[in-house]
DNA sequence: ACAATAGTGAAGTAGTTACTTCAGTATCGA
DNA sequence: TCGATACTGAAGTAACTACTTCACTATTGT
């Protein structure tokens, strides 16, 4: 589930967004109301909805509606799965350097 | 200078394509010339020589060309740098979880 | 020398994205 | 109950993106 292709495609599609990436970074020091995330922002409200429905479609952001007051808390989770897709290809890179480095250090040895 | 904000930008940019991902993917496994890339993508070499360009703008691929091969392999401290980022707002956020647990733990003990 | 290979660059286009404004609906607080 | 608050939704638009095709250049193998 936090692996599907499709959800991935969603959740780096949303952080390419500058915008959406300050709300993210608002929300990793605590919940924020739409509002509360909007202040910072040079743009409309109704801009700061349409950013946030991206980031709750990309299962980034979770959010709940409590009277008039929507709060907005990130998902560390799918967090995580973006975290972990970019970690395997640069660890894949670097064990194959390591590799080379080895075979390198072995064929030297054999002169 | 990998924690350059714009250059932040353009990574996450340059990561939101399915397209520019799979390129990624094969380049972790090792370098690749420009049509060895093309080849497992349903598009002309002039559309993956556009996302190249992208990519290697957001410094997550280097290029070199030889003769009439352009080699292209992984940065992999850029894509550490889009790690980081992640990172440190997911870090930040179950810290502020923690914290909030050992308050409730401790206010628990109070009674 | 010549054909095949490997890539480059420009122009055009369909679809998407990031906004805007404006008009609306709940909910809250005095 | 009534005005202020906190959003919500639709419609429009300007800019951007991901392609395409086609014409081109440089390099290589025979």
């Amino acid at each position: 589930m936090l692996h599907d292709p499709a959800q991935l495609d969603l959740m780096f599609q949303a952080l390419a967004d500058p915008a959406r990436r300050q709300m993210v970074d608002r929300l990793s020091r605590g919940p924020a109301s739409v509002s509360q995330l909007a202040e910072p922002l040079a743009m409309s409200l109704s801009a700061v909805v349409q950013h946030l429905n991206v980031l709750e479609a990309s299962g980034l952001v979770r959010t709940e509606k409590l009277g008039r007051v929507r709060t907005c808390r990130i998902e560390p989770q799918a967090l995580r799965a973006a975290e972990h897709w970019i970690n395997e290809r640069r660890l894949a890179w670097e064990r194959r350097l390591d590799r080379l480095g080895d075979f390198l250090a072995e064929t030297k040895d054999e002169t």
